[in-house]
This record gives structure tokens, sequence and C-alpha cells, in this order.
DNA sequence: CGCCATCTTGAGGTCTATCAATTTCAGTGG
DNA sequence: CCACTGAAATTGATAGACCTCAAGATGGCG
């Protein structure tokens, strides 16, 4: 993990590159910086000068409201490419936060250029990893706006498990809150609803995991269905 | 506008191109035909094989529940492509489907791979359109997850006003039970609610079209900010 | 042991969905 | 010209989901 660049492993995903290709993804990862969970990566309305690579742990984007009203936009996980989103804008329109502990890359923006010039297997890449990151938001839309607290959140666990691999056990280093403000709920009607998922035997919960007990249920339950991930071979194991 | 291709109008908007790109873009647009209201153009489920431009009219992606539930995932608007989305798939996820009558062009997925291995400015411009897609996404997930039903609307109207251009009078061409299931509330609630958008003065039905009376109201009330639309000046008229 | 953040549980209130009845209006045919 | 029709919009009443406020429980950590 340390020696394969986590960017690389991600595009591989997407399409078969070449080793030129190759050597242009690893000089997006040479600037390894770590930052403490809480630490704003870029605050909204700083200048959009740089893009980040994950490669340890969890970031998201944060949208933070006058009233104090929260909305976390997206939620990164290692191996992409944080605030790509933004390609076009001048300014960040929201805050990046390390969810937790990260390791992350800042690279400038005008290395993107640098890559399309010098490669269309990267550039068809690049879109293929937007295209998948619009499926996310897309269900992402379907779930907020039309599915009961109890489909959404199981939707919202099957959706990590198999982001993070599909491990039915994974660690979930996000209180309550966050979750919430994930989905569109509150963090009270997210500990009511974890306890109905735990009381329906769907899930376990360990010191800061989850195990999910019955994927096949919980996919019925929830309308889950794994396609829109793109990811090759979706079986979960454990 | 019969003149001018409606893809290079809106690629434009977010790159300079060549004239060789230019050319390339109106390849795709050669072959426009007329869908009725109602026409499905690519069924969930069928192979992915072709994209769209669209030319005139309104579409959208929809996705049915087994239980009758529908959502809006996607409002295309003329100079759109249309199902790029789902450039990684094997599979249409969703239908998409025609509002209005419509005027779209149908070319083949391969077409794209073209665009990327002949111009680094069009790879460009297409990540742009994607990200600027994105952006309307994203706001798409606060406006349903945080926004109760008047803001929810409200956003919705300048949303649709700022990208058909600006102009505070615009064509409506959407049912209560579309606009519903685009913002995830009920036809009922839609009425309610537009009733009293009307009631406090901010904005005024004529047939078919709404005309925002006090867009500075409106975006206040519902927290608009237009930078998101990634649109060059950004002033209303009319 | 005490502190703080987080989670849990209860009670009451608000928002939105659902069901159902009524109205409006464009289209159609007598 | 008028009655009829069907889709869409309006309006009222009721029910359910979720939020907010607030009080207690839990658990890591100094």
């Amino acid at each position: 993990m340390a020696e394969t660049s986590c960017i690389v492993q991600h595009f591989s995903l997407f399409s078969d590159l070449a080793d030129s290709d190759v050597e242009l993804l690893v000089q997006l990862e040479l600037d390894a910086r770590e930052y403490p969970a809480g630490t704003v990566l870029c605050a909204a309305g700083s200048p959009a000068t740089h893009f980040f690579t994950l490669m340890q742990g969890w970031a998201g984007i944060i949208r933070h409201f006058p009233d104090g009203r929260r909305q976390v936009l997206d939620l990164y996980l290692p191996g992409q490419i944080m605030r790509l989103r933004e390609f076009g804008a001048q300014q960040a329109r929201s805050d990046l936060v390390a969810l937790t502990d990260v390791v992350a890359c800042p690279f400038p923006r005008e290395r993107v250029d640098e890559l399309l010039a010098a490669s269309a297997t990267l550039a068809r890449a690049l879109i293929l990893t937007l295209t998948a990151e619009q499926a996310l938001l897309t269900e992402r839309i379907v779930n907020v706006a039309r599915r009961p607290a109890v489909e959404r959140l199981g939707h919202f666990l099957l959706e990590l498990c198999s982001r993070l691999g599909g491990g039915l056990r994974f660690d979930l280093p996000l209180n309550q809150e966050l979750i919430g403000d994930l989905l569109g709920l509150s963090s009270v009607h997210i500990s009511r609803t974890l306890s109905k998922l735990r009381k329906a035997g769907l899930i376990e919960q360990d010191d800061g995991g989850v195990r999910l007990l019955d994927p096949d249920g919980l996919s019925n339950l929830s309308g889950f269905n794994e396609q829109y991930l793109c990811r090759p071979g979706g079986s979960k194991t454990d």
C-alpha cells in the first residue's frame, strides 16, 4: 500500500494504464502530508488553486449555513482526487475537512491540464472517475429525496461496505451527527434508526465499527443495487 | 439557433474552442430527430451504446421504483449532452424521457473517445461540463436534504431562471407531479407551496410560465447563490 | 474520580404525505 | 353554443415521519 500509489490503484479500476500514464499519476503523490482529524484542508471562499489526492483516512466536503445547519456534500475515501469537482471554479464553494487523521497530497490544478495534454487514456480515466462520482451523487439524491430514514441509512451502510472493498465488517469513524449531516437527518434520529437496524438483526456495532449481519435483507429493505458503484466483482466477503 | 450548433454554443461557455474542435463537435449533431413529449429515448436496462445531444425541448432522467415512487435524477436543457454520466456503465440505469416535444441527436459513445484522442481542449471542456453538472447535483443534494419545501422550490426556480438565460419570465413545461418528483415532494405539496410563493408576492404564474417578481427576496429566502452554476455574467434581466 | 463528548430515550411540535372531494380548463363531439 | 370528458390543480382533514428540546446514560481520558 505504501509502495504502490493509492491513486494509481484507484485509476486502474477504470482504465488500463500505460507505464507512461502511471508515471504521470505518481507525480501527483510526491508531496504526502499528514493532517489531524478536524483540519480544514481548504476553506470555502479561498482561491481554488490546489487539488489533493487522498492516501489514508476519510475526508469530506462540508457546506456550512449561516443558521448553523450543515451538509456533508461528499465523502472521500483513499484513492480519490479531492475537489476535482471544482475544476471550473475560481473559489472553493465549501470546506474540505479531514474527518479522521489523514494523509493527503496537495498538487496544483495546472497538473491536471498537463495530464490531459499528455494522455488521452488519462483523460478518459479522469472522465470515468467523474462519471462514477456523479453516479454516487445521483444515488444519494434518490436516497435523500425518496427514502425514509431506515432505508436511507441502510443504503448508506451498503454503499460504504462496497466502497471499502466489500468486507461485511468495517470501521465507521464518523459520529452520529456527521452521519446525519450526510443523510439529511438529525443526529437524534440517526441514533434511533441505528437502534432499529440493530434490533431487526440487520447490523451489529462494536467499537467504532459496523458489521452487516444480513446484507441481502438490508439490500432488499433499502432498494440498494450496487451497479452504480462501478466496482469490478461485487461479491461481499468476510 | 438552427445554424450554430447547440452544443458548440454550450461548450463555448467552458472553453475557447479551436476551429478543429468546433468541427468535431458539429459531427455530433448531424442526426437530428424529433421525439414527442413522453417518449422514452433510452430505457433503464437497455445497453448504453448511445448518447444524445439535446437541441430543443426539455428531457429528464427518471428512476422508477417497484412501488410506484419516482425520482427525476436530472433535468436536461438544450445544449447538454445527455447520459454522458453513464459513460462507464454497461446498461442504462434509468429512463431518459422527453418531458416536452424534443429535438435530439443520438450518437455512438465511441465518438467520445475519438474526441478525447483528437483534442486536449475538448477533453478539458468535457471535464468542465461534467464538473458543472456535479455542482448542480451537489446543490440539489443540499436542497433536498436540508431545505423545507418553500426554500426548496424557490431555489429550484432561481436555478432554472439562471440556466435558461436569466430572464425573469420563463416557460415551465412541467406539471406539479414532475416538479415534485424532482424535488422529493408530493404534487399536492407543490401546489400548496407555489400558492404560498404567489401569496407572498414572490412569483406570478401565467399559462405555462413563471415570473419571478422579487428574485432578491427569493434568493434570500432560499439561500441561493448562483456561483455554482458557472455562468458567465449572471445578472438577471427583464 | 471527574470531565467532556457522544449516545440514548422520552415528550411534544412541525412539516409533509396521503386520501378524498372539488374546481379549473382545454379538448371533443353533439 | 353547450354538455361532456379527462388531466391537472386546488383545498381540507387526518396521519405519520422526523425535528427539537431536554434529561439521563455511557465511555474514554486526564
